[in-house]
DNA sequence: CGAGGCTATTGACTCGAGTAGATAAACGTT
DNA sequence: AACGTTTATCTACTCGAGTCAATAGCCTCG
């Protein structure tokens, strides 16, 4: 029982303790402590770090900030944390902010542009060396210009580039084309599409990917349900489906949280999946690895997007003209779509 | 087109310019944006908050925190936000600071002990007000406690309080026990038990619930298993009791994720579920609404317990003594469990 | 009409750390 | 021994905002 004295120091411990302790400047401390711009004789040093470890001295953050203009910080907007795939997203960009040494200061947004504004006001004046702004769906890109006019941002989840913001997306309507490919290989010539339901007026890229796939096959255009980019949502998409005048024989769905509810829908209709209905989502999130049957779905590589969204902010070198960079998707094959394998030990995202 | 010509401060506005332009002293900009602690003739007040909105002024956070001694901001350190669980949590606990306009800073763990001591410093440093450490399940306490030593924290998912720490939890022996009495309720006499495997030699207690329940019918204890918390676990956990010696009528499993997993692996060995395996979890995730069957489960009031953590570790007047809340959860009955109703409409957590 | 009491406003100092410019000490050269 | 160099250290100012003590202006009342 070893009980380690350590004094809680009741006031906090400052540099100006450090220097007096040491027998030393305060500026000698910091050239210490940043191996600062200027040298410190290598016993003087030692001095100093003996001082720093014995009293326990962490260099305040906001003192730093101030002089420094910069908090090593970064904002995230996302719409929903509670999102596993935003959740899933938010963890990547947590660490690949954190490899920079930069903190990650969470907003959810709910998908409104109102709460966004506010958020990002909020992170303005604390500071945010940067932020990154994930949404569902493009809103007006004009009302963000001006919100964000003076600190660097990058929109997360674009597909296709926004004039005058850095972006980073995965390749939606290629990834949507393969998936949609796929199932027409295995036969289908019913495709249906399950829709997230954006605020955006602009037509959604995997949309564009499943129209691709099904024109370059010769085949007519599948039904469209539109729905919220929820469980819920691809429920309620998926009834509708099912009670359609005719019903499809394979479905894509623009995400794995609406096919989740998607087969819900299909498994209360007593319809047995991929024999009566073949699925083939989007995202690739842990969830549609445990779903059943397991979902094939097209994967985005969140931790390179996310790498990629932490670099576009950071203060890199010099102004870094505004980058957008779209992802290759990729597709995983499970059971929803017809193919038989059938992993046992999980490929990846476990 | 309306042309908002708002032109862009390339030099960030300060309060100082903010009083020159208004035609007053520094102090007079502080006291109008504070209400602060002099009053201000109404018309000269009036002048300083046109001269903010014209120039855009918002104050430096930074320069705030450096002599408020108060950032404003709480530190957040979750094992894992790819976990849903911990996903909804966080939402619920960015919600709730924010209502006290707090930010949130976001930190990942992995569970391991030595990143949470690294989180825990690098928050320190940043002068958070405050932290909120969630854990899968306790480690050494006395190690906890040298760390956050001068630093207000509450531990998240502790059913027992800690000495010495303030604690936020749900009645997971209470939640359990009444879990599995609904099971017991519809005829199972062989329960078994799909337990997460902490770091911790502490008995969990839903565990302990679990046996309450059986104790009381008179019950034998039914087989264990024991594995991580994660989807995966769950599945290989529920290999191992589907395989197992006799195979259980119904298993109460620690967390909706588990028994996620548990559900791909009962269904692959082809068993039906409840009818074969009857299944009740814990936790209330949006994804226990959605699995097939659905999960009857035990719900942890998140929101309430977010807003007691938050309100634990604000600086709420002065010094409350250590508190220990613990919740009441409540059992969500859907379809695992051999309960019949099949809610179309989600009762709650859309 | 001057003293006392208000109120509105201001100047100046502070928080903790970064760093330029001044200063001191040590060394090498001729 | 005198001088220039180099190296190590210190002093002092700065970042932007909060706030106290001092001041200026105004009103009221005796």
């Amino acid at each position: 029982m070893t009980e380690i004295a350590v004094q809680p120091p009741r006031t906090p411990v400052t540099r100006k303790d450090v220097a007096r302790y040491a027998g030393v400047s305060t500026a000698v401390v910091s050239y210490v402590v940043n191996s600062g711009p200027k040298n410190v004789a290598p016993a003087t040093a030692a001095r100093v770090l003996d001082a720093i470890r014995i009293l326990g001295y962490r260099p305040n953050a906001a003192a730093r900030a101030l002089k420094l203009g910069s908090t090593e910080m970064l904002g995230l907007v996302l719409p929903d944390n509670s999102n596993p795939f935003f959740a899933e997203f938010a963890r990547e960009i947590e660490i690949a902010a954190g490899n920079h040494g930069y903190a990650l200061l969470l907003a959810n947004s709910n998908g409104n542009v109102s709460e966004e504004h506010r958020h990002l006001r909020n992170l303005a004046s604390r500071q945010v060396d940067g932020v990154i702004l994930a949404s569902n769906s493009m809103n007006e890109p004009v009302t963000r210009n001006i919100l964000t006019s003076d600190l660097p941002t990058v929109l997360l989840n674009q597909a296709v580039p926004v004039p005058g913001m850095a972006s980073v997306g995965a390749d939606f309507r290629a990834g949507a084309a393969d998936a949609v490919r796929h199932l027409i290989g295995h036969g289908h010539t019913e495709i249906a599409l399950l829709m997230g339901a954006g605020t955006s007026t602009i037509t959604d890229e995997r949309e564009l990917g499943w129209l691709d796939a099904l024109a370059e096959a010769g085949l007519p255009e599948g039904p469209i349900a539109r729905a919220p980019f929820t469980r819920e949502g691809g429920y309620r998409g998926g009834q509708r489906l099912v009670r359609g005048a005719h019903r499809p024989t394979a479905v894509f769905c623009s995400s794995d949280l609406q096919a989740i509810g998607l087969l819900r829908a299909l498994h209360e209709a007593g319809l047995s999946i991929p024999e009566d209905v073949a699925v083939v989502s989007f995202d690739g999130s842990a969830e549609s690895m445990y779903s059943w049957p397991a979902l094939t779905t097209v994967r985005q590589p969140l931790a390179d997007m996310a790498a990629a969204a932490v670099n576009a902010v950071l203060p890199a070198g010099g102004k870094t003209p505004l980058t957008h960079e779209v992802f290759p998707t990729e597709l995983i094959i499970r059971r929803s779509c017809g193919c038989d394998s059938l992993p046992t030990t999980p490929q990846r995202n476990a």
